[in-house]
DNA sequence: TATTAACACGAAACCGTTTTCGTTTGATGC
DNA sequence: GCATCAAACGAAAACGGTTTCGTGTTAATA
């Protein structure tokens, strides 16, 4: 077992001064040519690296990003983590990833842990948990201390900071519209609860496109379920009790599983019953019929956010201008829609 | 914006030495009962924290794991994380994720990245490349360098490490024996190439069924597909081509996109033809027909991976002795197969 | 009264870098 | 022959902690 080489370790092999060392490695004019070429050589020899802690320490920069999101077993995460990740490394970074596993106490505690000189900046996208309760003091207390935050997809209005979104509204009211074109009026939206901030966007969205084309709004086609599980009793009972020719999900999961529970009701997809789901992933691609959705281009939405991250984090100007991007969702059409 | 608080701050303001402050707030016997109250009181009113770099810097310790794997956006690695993930932040350690996207150029780049103080231990599982190459020198010199690894699921025996893995040949067998049994007799494998060591066991598995049950091998009813892209023609030609009444897949990807592919064809499933996949993801779930898998357990080989890492980390014995440990593969009947 | 032990605290080294600010040496100018 | 200057290098502080080893004060003991 080689240990790892030091500034000092060169320095006393050589009989140099550690400065000297140091500087010889960065190829500095104050040093001459033969020490240079000396200390390269043996540093080569000696495979040096030089220690990344030391350096933070010194100039309290770290290249890390700290990413705390509330799970990862969502292909929007995923992807999202994905680019970040392709961003940042990019740019020299390393990316520590936290899961807040949609609770307000893990999403505390994992921020204060990287807060204390692991991380430069945060990404992150809100617990559930923390959206119900509305408390943001954590996230006050990381943008006073000076450390960049960006949120994205799960934001909220409380905190000053730049933040990705993408047009949930939109995305719901295009999906909704675009059943309403093919002829549906029954039409059903599966959500989650409303204090979830995309929820909410979309459920907006869904009614205004409603509102906007004449189609009664039957509050009863809208059922609200739980973020953590998947309550599969109350969509069976919904869709026992309601009578849908459309069905607008919030998610992959619960549009998969609702197509299931109709198509054994002997309906077909998508003459009888027509569905858009929301996040184009695998499951999305790959279900039977394949689906029909809104794309969050969630690769994209963490790639900008590392990228906001990164210009903050190394702009040394201290004004405090936040952006908000909003991207453009996109409508995939397939086989769960007519045509 | 208020900066961080340190001990020389607070050692100022109180009119003591940086080493008092220290040991107060460590509850140090040596300081008197009102100097620890003063210090205790001060640091917790300006919420002091103490600076993870400077800390890690000191004990030479991190509190940091390294995750380096192939892909992020499989439902199987997705699970590995969360495991790592819950283990890994009970015992007060973050995780560090690299992705190699397959590239063992990637891979190389991420560990020399962090292997520079940033993380205490690997945990990884190798990109396809690598293990088509099989070089592992950037292997080596991290266990060289007395920097423990956990190889998981995609492994070598070419470094000496502790290792975690599910029992692919096992798995491929038990499934293989299980259509054997349902009285199938052309039974198909699509896999990976064979340099990715689990695509290599899985195969035995499935020979190894075949022999001891005395089904003839056809040798083209084996395709090989890549580990990077979904070659959908491959697969579409390979159905046209052979006549089979049931597949096992190596992934879940492979498994849904046939299925779709055979049921176009009019073929029922399981009646006509049976499936089964590896991993229990949601695709498999909410596949139509759900999916009879081979489940990986990820979230335990995770936790498993963690524990053996953090073990080595913290242990302060020097005796190498690595240990492999193999999970049982579990058999998930749904209805992709009969009964 | 002199010795000593306990107590409470501070100085300083150390972790591995970077960087500023000397200092030494030899050469040059006048 | 002396001041000046550049070249080449080293000493030391700094980043923010931990920890070892004093050291001064007080009180108890001989």
């Amino acid at each position: 077992m080689k240990a790892k080489i030091t500034l000092k370790d060169i320095a006393r092999e050589l009989e140099v001064s550690i400065s000297t060392v140091s500087k010889a490695l960065k190829n500095s004019e104050e040093i001459s040519r033969d020490t240079k070429e000396k200390v390269q050589a043996f540093a080569k020899l000696y495979n040096y690296k030089p220690n990344n802690i030391a350096i933070s320490l010194k100039n309290k920069r770290t290249k890390n990003i700290g990413v705390v999101i509330p799970a990862i077993v969502h292909h929007f995460f995923t992807t999202v983590i994905r680019g970040i990740e392709k961003y940042a490394n990019a740019h020299g970074y390393n990316v520590i990833v936290c899961l807040s596993e949609e609770s307000f106490d893990k999403e505390v505690i994992n921020m204060e842990m990287l807060a204390n000189g692991s991380i430069d900046g945060f990404i992150m996208s809100l617990s559930s948990e923390t959206q119900q309760k509305g408390d943001y003091n954590h996230l006050k207390e990381v943008t006073e201390q000076g450390i960049p935050v960006v949120l994205f997809d799960r934001i909220t209005n409380e905190i000053d900071c730049d933040k990705v979104v993408i047009d949930d509204q939109l995305g719901a009211y295009m999906a909704t519209k675009k059943l309403i074109d093919q002829g549906r009026r029954k039409i059903a939206l599966i959500t989650t609860d409303d204090y979830l901030s995309v929820s909410k966007a979309r459920t907006q969205g869904y009614r205004k496109a409603l509102q906007e084309s004449d189609v009664d709004i039957n509050e009863s086609r809208i059922l609200k379920l739980s973020t953590m599980e998947m309550d599969e009793e109350r969509i069976q009972q919904f869709f026992d009790t309601n009578e849908v020719d459309a069905v607008l999900c919030v998610n992959e999961i619960f549009t998969v599983y609702s197509m299931r529970l109709v198509q054994e009701k002997g309906l077909d997809i998508p003459n009888d019953i027509s569905f858009i789901g929301f996040t184009d992933g695998k499951l999305s691609r790959y279900a039977n019929p394949s689906l029909t959705v809104v794309a969050q281009h969630g690769e994209k939405m963490g790639e900008i956010s590392a990228q906001m991250l990164i210009d903050k984090v190394e702009s040394e100007e201290e004004e405090e201008s936040f952006q908000t991007k909003i991207l453009e969702p996109t409508l995939v059409i397939r086989n769960s829609t007519i045509n």
